[in-house]
DNA sequence: CGATTTTTTGAATCATATCAACGTACGTGG
DNA sequence: CCACGTACGTTGATATGATTCAAAAAATCG
C-alpha cells in the first residue's frame, strides 16, 4: 500500500528494513473521489500528500474568483500548502482531486518526528525540496523569458504526461494565460 | 569573518563551539569588486556563496541578448546556480556583483562533506531551501495573479531594502517588465 | 440521448512592448 | 574638482499581442 512512496525514498537514500517499517508506522492512507478537496483555503494545512494514484491540482483564487493553478500532482509527486504546513498559518491554496486518487498522507507532527529521528528521511526531504526549488526556478525563468507559444511547447515537452491528463483550460491556468489564448496558440502551432 | 554566516545557521539550529569550528574549516572568503562576475553562464557552478556584505544579482540572458534577473542577493542571502551546483552541469545563469561585496564561499565537495558529517548543517540546509521554495512559489503566484502595478507595490512592500539598493531597470527585469513600463507605473502610483 | 462542460472562433478593447528622443545623474580621468 | 562621456530614467507615438465577451461547435458525462 505504501510501496510507491517507500520506493521513492529508497531511490534517493537506501533504507534498511527497520527504517522502512518505522516510516510506515507514521503513514496513513486516504482515498479521494474526483472533485473532492484535499485542502481548502483557510484550513489548517496539517497534511502533506504523496500521490500513489490519481491526479490533483493546487490553486489559488483571486478577488474576482479567477482560478490560478500553481501546481499539478500525479503519481509519485508530493503536494501540500508548504507554507501553511510548516508555519501553521491558514492555507492560502486549495488542493483538489481531478481524478479518483489514492494518497499517502503525513501529518505535521509525524513529519517533524521523522525528520528528528530518521536522518535518511531528512536527507530525502532535503533532496526532494531542492529538486522542487530548481524546477520552480526554471519555470519562473521560462515565464519571464519565453513567448507564450514557446512556453506551451516547453511544457508539453517537459510534461507530456500532465498534458494528456489535465483539461486544456487547467493547463492554460498553469501557464498563466486564458483558455481562449491557449486554443489560438495550439491552432497556430498545428498550422505549421 | 564568518560570523554573519555562522550566526545565521545558529538561529535555526543551535551550534556547539566544536560544530562552529568544524564548519569554519570548510569555508573560504572572497571579495568581489562591483561588476565582477561570481559565475558566468557555461562555467562549472562549483560554488555556493553566502553574502556577508554587498549585493549581487543572478540572471539569464536570452537569444536576443535580453537580461532576465531571477534573484537578488544582499547581506544574509545565499546565491548559486543550484542546478549546476548539484548536478555538475554547466551553469545557465550569470551571477555578478552590483556593489563591492564580501562572500563566504563553499565549494561543492565541502558542501557534500558537511551535509554528510554535520547533521545540523543538513537541517539548516533543509530549512533554508524550504523557505526559498515557499518564497518562490509566492512570487510565481503573484506573477500570474496580480496586475503589474500590484506586483510592483507588493515588491516594494516585501523588499524595501532591495528596492533602495538596485537600479530601477534591474527591478523591472526582476519583475518581468520593461524599464519604460516600470517608469510609467511609478508615475501612475505617485499621481494618486 | 439530453444536459453540461469544454473548446473554438470572431470582433472589439486594453495593456504592455517597442522605438526613439530627451533630460538628468553619475563616475571617471584629467 | 570640474568636464566630459556614458548610463539611467522619463516621456511620447505607435505597434503588437493577449484579454474580454459572446456565441457556436464539439466533447464528455450521467
Amino acid at each position: 500500500m505504501y510501496d510507491l512512496f517507500l520506493n521513492k525514498i529508497n531511490e534517493k537514500v537506501h533504507l534498511t528494513n527497520e527504517e522502512r517499517e518505522k516510516i510506515k508506522s507514521y503513514l496513513t492512507f486516504k482515498k479521494l473521489r474526483k472533485n473532492q478537496y484535499f485542502l481548502q483555503e483557510g484550513d489548517d494545512a496539517k497534511y502533506l500528500a504523496f500521490v500513489e494514484k490519481g491526479a490533483l491540482r493546487q490553486y489559488s483564487v483571486d478577488d474576482e474568483g479567477g482560478v490560478h493553478i500553481v501546481q499539478f500532482a500525479i503519481e509519485g509527486w508530493t503536494v501540500s500548502d508548504l507554507y501553511g504546513f510548516f508555519t501553521g498559518e491558514k492555507a492560502s491554496y486549495n488542493i483538489d482531486a481531478i481524478e479518483d486518487s489514492e494518497l499517502v498522507v503525513i501529518d505535521r507532527q509525524s513529519n517533524e518526528e521523522m525528520l528528528a529521528t530518521i536522518p535518511k528521511y531528512e536527507t530525502y526531504t532535503r533532496l526532494q525540496i531542492t529538486g522542487a526549488y530548481i524546477a520552480m526556478q526554471k519555470r519562473l525563468n521560462s515565464i519571464t523569458t519565453l513567448s507564450l507559444e514557446e512556453r506551451y511547447k516547453e511544457f508539453t515537452k517537459a510534461y507530456p504526461n500532465l498534458h494528456e491528463r489535465f483539461p486544456q483550460h487547467m493547463i492554460a491556468s498553469y501557464l498563466g494565460l486564458q483558455p481562449a489564448t491557449l486554443s489560438r496558440i495550439r491552432r497556430r502551432i498545428s498550422e505549421k
